[in-house]
RNA sequence: GGGCGGUUAGCUCAGUUGGUAGAGCACCGGCUUUACACGCCGGCUGCCACAGGUUCGAGUCCUGUACCGCCCACCA
């Protein structure tokens, strides 16, 4: 036994991660099969900025259910991965080195970075790039490493992955390879959401909707001489030169004549045909709208299913492709006209072309008086600060729409916690309407590991594309040949081109379980940890992250990457938004816990249910510290007197353990099902109760003033019960359960078994009902006592003249066996129980003494 | 437009299978009580969003409404 004279928290985080870390105390055991492990798919978080207070909540929730499981005897599986892979490292690190990557430059294997980013930018290579990339993020990384440390993961350090890693980079590569041998990876050129300033396609999962103003321009369509002109309303006059046909539904009235029929463009004088179909409202505009090649994705929907020809105008870069009026699929009735007009809006962006083509329109007379303002909804790329465009492009897919109902079934498959964060993923699932497009035109990325064939005539052979084997990855092919040719002959007639992009971030992350598990490098691990447990994340990635690991897991191993899936929310700043930097209201997390303690922040976090977004709440980490503070103190008061030990036999002994051991059995079913707030709250409070009431009421008792036997017997139970509530506070406050723990147990309490109730219920095995009733009935008692001496304003020490407790004859008898505590405790001289209807306590105090009468 | 949450004390939130409304914080009052003043004891605070329904009984179950938030949507 060894407990310090004055207990603190200062100092303990920094004690014990390096005392855990020097004992391997979280170091996963790999020997043990696989239904002794649990693993945990940890989101791997992004590198290229700070981690914040929304990090430490989130990650918080998962470390309690580790350790939980730890305590369970499981060998964990807790890694931590770094995403360091994608834009927003690729950004930074131009930035940070004055950079930029250039992948059609050879690798410099003795590049430097200036010490100072040079104003003009420097172009290297992209292995090159990679390098600084990785060079910044591992500098980012340790000090992550060091935040988490100190909040108290129990994260085994010896396992780390960056998803720009080349083991990363490699399970990425070789699952690509996979999927293209079994076809379910494939390239085609078609129309595809793209990025005007990223210059990159994007896919479906990393849209977003904002809402942005716009005007209908009334724009007419001429007919045959005579016949009035067909009038549509359109927010993107712009593409009129991109128009290919009109589109009404195929019920209404107004157009049903005019189906078949044509008419002409203005100013570009284009014949394009009114066709019908479902998916145009008539309730919309004019209820006539015009197909372009492409304004948006129901133009794509449309062009296919009615086989339109491309009229395409928009260019990667978002301005308008130069056109040669008159040339094949660009005839006009007019083409001089049509090219005098164009002229004008050629290489122009498309919001600078709208407005001239406003004023071409408008001077011709097609506009129908002015612009009418409104607005609506336009698509973005989530990162993008331009609305998207439909660029064709060649790009690569994972398929995606023929497993629909299998990932359906995924969905119900997974035990979601908070249960109905199931919907989430059953509503994206229905409401795909294309392929996965995983290619990207960016560098800082894990490259498609594919060349092409160059033909005699220097085009690509994009149908035959040239593999490595898999032993050769990862490989980048812009700076490695393919087997069998020479680096002489890249780009060359004859020769080889590699291609040029690179794999959507998603594509890497949604291998997390592989790249952590050592799929194809550690067959042994990955046996003992796949599928894993649970995926812990929060709700907004649910449509990117979640379902693309599950569809990849579905694809490659016809299975669930886990079984659970553990939904964390969001942390609200006081006025109940999301948390963001751009808000300037993120409080660095460091701060919080060194002012804290990390065991006070925890529990703040600890607190929060699944799934549901929480308040940011200092008073909560304040309360978590008095609570640390508390388990202290009362842990040294208990541990202060540990002798004489024996039998457990005072009533309410039993009755404190029987509780003990009830809330035992309530949380370890609470944990299992991942309600680790509720365990906190119960735990908390009992114990609150444990320090209030029990300690008081046996304090006398076991200073020996009833005998050996009663101080032997409160003895046993305090250390019985203090022994399970370190247990049960151990997930949550990791550094002061093992403090105090330390003070009298060997080894560490996180490796210790989590308290089975059959501990507290004592050899008999069973609840002691009425030891518990006592203990209730005594505590009752001993308030409505203490209510007397507060009303008084008389000291808690005064001494109690005559008590006269009222009570059902069953009470009776239970409550006469705690009557030497209870006497002891309230200062009770003369305490009568009487057998009455209902509990009710008649309290006298002694007379004042006269020296506080004389203060008073 | 579709879907999912939420609405309980001034604030943050519990409230298991329907059975007399709870905790913490805040506020007010009291108390040196040999584990803890980073403490202890006590007190105040509610048309449980609204309207119906089921039931002996509804914060809890059903229907509808309002507001807040989120997700999704083909946005001409």
């Amino acid at each position: 036994m060894n407990v310090p004279e004055k207990p603190a928290l200062e100092g303990l985080e920094k004690k014990w991660m390096e005392r855990w870390a020097a004992g391997g105390v979280y170091r996963f055991d790999r020997s043990r099969p696989r239904a002794d492990v649990y693993s945990i798919d940890t989101p791997p978080p992004t590198v290229s900025g700070s981690l914040h207070v929304g990090h430490v909540f989130s990650y918080t929730h998962t470390d309690v259910v580790a350790r939980f499981h730890r305590m369970r005897g499981k060998a964990v599986f807790y890694p931590m991965g770094w995403d360091d892979n994608g834009l927003p490292t690729e950004r930074r690190v131009q930035n940070f080195y004055g950079v930029r990557c250039d992948p059609s430059l050879p690798y410099d294997p003795d590049f430097q970075p200036p010490a100072k980013p040079d104003k003009h930018a420097i172009s290297v290579s992209r292995p090159n790039f990679i390098e600084l990339c990785a060079r910044l993020t591992a500098e980012d990384e340790k000090a992550f490493e060091s935040l988490w440390k100190y909040l108290g993961l129990s994260v085994d350090w010896g396992m780390t992955y960056a998803t720009i890693g080349r083991h990363a980079q490699k399970v990425s590569q070789l699952s690509f390879l996979r999927l293209l041998s079994k076809g379910l990876a494939y390239q085609l050129e078609a129309p595809t959401l793209w990025d005007v300033d990223f210059r990159t396609a994007v896919a479906q999962a990393e849209l977003e909707d904002r809402e942005q103003p716009g005007a209908y321009h009334r724009i007419a369509f001429a007919r045959g001489v005579g016949d009035a002109a067909v009038y549509v309303e359109t927010t993107r006059p712009e593409l009129i030169p991109a128009c290919v046909a009109l589109v009404a539904h195929p019920d209404d009235e107004r157009y049903k004549p005019l189906f078949g029929t044509e008419v002409t463009t203005p100013l570009f004088g284009v014949r394009v045909p009114i066709r019908p179909h479902e998916l145009a409202d008539p309730e919309k505009g004019s209820g006539i709208a015009m197909i372009c090649t492409f304004g948006d994705v129901t133009d794509v929907v449309w062009w296919r299913a009615l086989s339109l020809p491309v009229r395409a105008i928009i260019q990667p870069n978002g301005t308008l492709r130069p056109v040669q009026w008159g040339s094949e699929g660009w005839e006009s009735t007019d083409v001089a006209r049509a090219q005098e007009a164009y002229d004008q809006l050629a290489n122009l962006s498309a919001l600078k072309a709208r407005t001239k083509i406003v004023e071409l329109l408008r001077a011709s007379g097609d506009l129908v008086g002015d612009p009418r303002p409104i607005t609506h909804a336009v698509k973005f790329y989530e990162k993008g600060d331009r609305p998207l465009e439909i660029v064709t492009s060649r790009q690569w897919f994972i398929k995606t729409m023929m497993f629909r109902d299998a990932l359906l079934a995924r969905a119900r498959e997974i035990r979601w916690h908070p249960a109905y964060m199931q919907a989430r993923l059953e509503n994206w699932i229905n409401g795909l309407n294309g392929d996965w497009c995983i290619s990207r035109q960016r560098f800082f990325g894990v490259p498609f590991p594919v060349w092409y064939p160059v033909l005699p005539n220097g085009s690509r052979d994009y149908s035959n594309p040239i593999v490595p084997g898999e032993d050769r990855l990862p490989i980048d092919p812009s700076t490695d040949a393919p087997d069998g040719y020479t680096a002489a002959q890249r780009d060359q007639p004859g020769g080889f081109s590699g291609d040029p992009d690179v794999m959507d971030t998603w594509a890497t992350s949604s291998l997390t379980p592989q790249i952590a598990g050592g799929w194809t490098a550690d067959d042994d691990l990955f046996a003992r940890v796949f599928p894993m447990d649970v995926r812990p994340q929060a709700h907004d990635i649910i449509r990117t992250w979640l379902f693309s690991t599950v569809l990849r897991s579905h694809l490659e191993f016809d299975t669930l990457p886990w079984s659970n899936a553990a939904i964390s929310g969001w942390i609200l700043d006081p006025d109940r938004k999301k948390m963001s930097k751009s808000k300037g209201n993120v409080v660095t997390p460091m701060a919080l816990l060194e002012e804290h303690g990390s065991d006070g922040v925890r529990y703040w976090a600890a607190s929060g249910r699944p799934g549901a977004d929480t308040a940011f709440d200092v008073g909560q980490m304040k309360v978590g510290r008095r609570l640390a503070i508390k388990l202290l103190n009362a842990s040294k008061f208990v541990l202060a007197s540990a002798e004489p030990r024996g039998d457990i036999s005072a009533p309410i002994d039993r009755g404190l353990l029987t509780m003990v051991g009830r809330l035992v059995r309530e949380a370890t079913a609470d944990v299992d099902d991942y309600n680790y707030a509720r365990v906190l709250e119960r735990t908390e409070s009992l114990f609150w109760f444990f320090c209030d009431n029990y300690l008081e009421l046996v304090k006398s008792r076991r200073y020996g003033d009833h005998g050996p036997e009663g101080a032997a017997s409160a003895n046993s139970a305090l250390l019985t019960a203090l022994s399970a509530l370190l247990r049960l506070f151990a997930p949550f406050l990791p550094f002061v359960t093992e403090e105090v723990w330390s003070w009298w147990q060997p080894g560490s309490i996180h490796t210790s078994a989590w308290p089975a109730a059959e501990e507290l219920f004592g050899p008999a095995g069973g609840e002691n009902e009425d030891g518990a009733r006592t203990l209730e009935l005594a505590a009752t008692v001993l308030g409505e006592i203490r209510r007397k001496k507060s009303e008084e304003q008389r000291p808690m020490k005064t001494p109690v003249a005559r008590a006269v407790v009222q009570l059902p004859d069953s009470d009776r008898q239970l409550l006469e066996s705690a009557r030497a505590d209870l006497c002891a405790v309230a200062l009770v001289q003369d305490l009568l129980i009487e057998t009455g209807e209902t509990l009710t306590v008649d309290v006298q105090l002694a007379a004042p003494e006269a020296s506080t009468q004389e203060r008073a």
